[in-house]
DNA sequence: TTGTAGGCGTTATCAT
DNA sequence: ATGATAACGCCTACAA
């Protein structure tokens, strides 16, 4: 019942002019005191909101950024939280879309975020996502966008993410300094950035330690758990199977862990595993899952306070690249015993 | 550079009222054919998209729903996954706010999303919130609003929620059958309602087995793997300790798990555990977690139903409340070996 | 079938 | 210091 009171309402009660009400309200230097806390008065006991589609419809702008993310699991659920908190202190509000990995999701919400006239985007594309028409239609406008943790050259855009290459480099160095020669890796769907920076950084490792990389150590699979399951069973199925595993997500290497297990193989002896992601399941199976730390969280503020900035400055900002560090967490799923070791 | 076009545009170029555009994007019965191909046409071309924003204005709605939670842990993400989908499926947009269990930040988000014109809320109240004056104004103000999983008798709304208590009933029964007598149950906060439920069911299991419950063996925790840890510890330390250990969420599970495992004990022989949530994480720790499922998927979108319900009835639908029925999913954590059970 | 005009709640420009 | 008025993009009586 409660029509939500407007300026005008507080105007007529008054007996001053709609203008008048509107330059009190954002406290306009040139207001009488008196008349400026009549109003004040008024629409605090009116309960008095400002209407924000009108002011949007008039400025131009909703200071709403849009969000699309492939999905909610725990590390984007924690950049997203990220993001939150940034947004949040710079009088944002965050519209989340989940993608679930479809393509075609991607650009129905692209479409939806567009329609609601967000100020700007802040993305993660999904693994699915080939084609980036949708995100360059955006960048057409002249609306700010940045693109985050799963970036691509196909879109060029002011982008935050981590050094996956690097975090590939030390998770690979690490086996081999443990000791380790045959190591296999879970690699993610071949179009993905991610993934491919992840294997290079394997490879430079391999490299490093004049190892020739084997292919049929090199498997490509989704970001899943039964296939990184079923995977697994294939590599400890070889005839000269590998000694260690390197998964490039926590949720493949819960799915190679159980392959281990069940085979009745021991971590790290008969086999080590190295992960990706640092989510807290590795800390809590037994045995612990080394696993490369991908500072979800700071990844989210970053992509914020970057879109922000973007927002502040219409300049080019195309170049600009927010690169994380990863770092490593060592567990008993990687570190060989001292007996091991000398043999 | 591109300004978005508008009607306005299209009826200049084509030499027509804006009023004949309008109706013409809307497919109105009454607009000669010829020029409604022509306005089609045009729109194409210049890649018209309406102004959802004048749109909302005008006809007071936003198609968009305001959902706040806790936070963003697998089971809320679960929930606001089926929220969503049902919600696209039905015209809506999702805002996802995370109050952080924080009552501050709830209230910060509620202000948010009601200026932001939202259709209404679907919302999930945080462990910190005892007063509920914020929620109140929505509903004074008749805005839809729906209240799912943490739900509370201080505010009356359509709600849908588990049958928390069923749950802890049969959480606690399962561990009866099996022969523990002295189950102890790290709860959660006292204001809140899932937590009491839960509780609820655990003494009425006790007394259906005429067990007295011990106050020793309560314990009010926060929904935390710490606390929990430390909880488990104290109750390890106690002269006649516990045979089993009910934790009304997983997190604090994995913290009893912990505990149990530094202090040596085997699980279930020594002491055996009990969850709620059924999140992965519990199938694939060693030994697996017996846990309740609480279909998070299926609670999101029964909330997205019942509001979506709520919109088109807008009678009063105070007293309607869908409660789901919990599952148990029993592992290894809670089965006593064939041998123990008989000694 | 098409056009005119008023209004949704605000702000901004120009007078007064 | 205050008021009148146009404009933001769209819809909808009402008129033609």
């Amino acid at each position: 019942m409660n029509k939500p009171a407007t300026i005008k309402d507080i105007a007529k009660q008054l007996n001053v002019s709609i203008s008048t009400v509107s330059r009190a309200m954002r406290n306009a230097p040139d207001v009488n005191n008196d008349t400026k806390a009549a109003v004040m008065a008024l629409a605090e006991e009116l309960n008095y909101q400002p209407n924000r589609l009108a002011l949007s419809l008039r400025q131009k702008q909703t200071h709403t950024i849009g969000v699309i993310v492939p999905n909610l699991d725990y590390v984007l659920s924690m950049m997203v939280k990220g993001i939150d908190e940034v947004a949040l202190e710079a009088g944002y509000t965050v519209m989340v879309c989940q993608s679930n990995e479809s393509f075609g999701r991607e650009i129905v919400n692209t479409r939806r975020l567009l329609e609601s006239l967000v100020d700007g985007f802040i993305i993660s594309v999904s693994s699915e996502t080939k084609s980036f028409e949708h995100f360059k239609k955006i960048q057409e406008r002249d609306i700010p966008m940045v693109v985050f943790d799963r970036v691509t050259p196909q879109l060029t855009a002011p982008t935050v993410h981590l050094d996956n290459e690097e975090g590939g480099f030390i998770a690979t160095e690490h086996l081999l300094e443990q000791g380790y020669k045959r190591i296999a890796i879970l690699a993610g769907p071949k179009n993905l950035g991610i993934s491919n920076s992840r294997m290079d950084g394997y490879m430079k490792a391999l490299k490093k330690y004049n190892i020739k990389p084997d292919p049929s150590l090199i498997i490509h699979c989704d970001f899943n758990q039964d296939y990184a399951y079923f995977a697994t069973e294939e590599l400890l199925a070889m005839k000269k199977r590998p000694d260690a595993i390197f998964t490039i997500s926590d949720r493949m290497a819960i799915g190679a862990m159980l392959a281990i297990k069940k085979k009745g193989l021991s971590m790290p002896d008969d086999i080590a595993l190295v992960s990706f992601n640092n989510e807290p399941i590795v800390s809590v199976v037994t045995p612990g899952i080394s696993s490369v730390d991908i500072q979800s969280f700071e990844m989210g503020k970053a992509a914020a306070k970057l879109f922000i900035e973007r927002m502040h400055h219409p300049d080019d900002m195309t170049g600009v690249e927010v690169v994380l560090k990863p770092k490593l967490f060592i567990r008993e799923s990687s570190q060989r015993s001292f007996v091991k070791k000398l043999r």
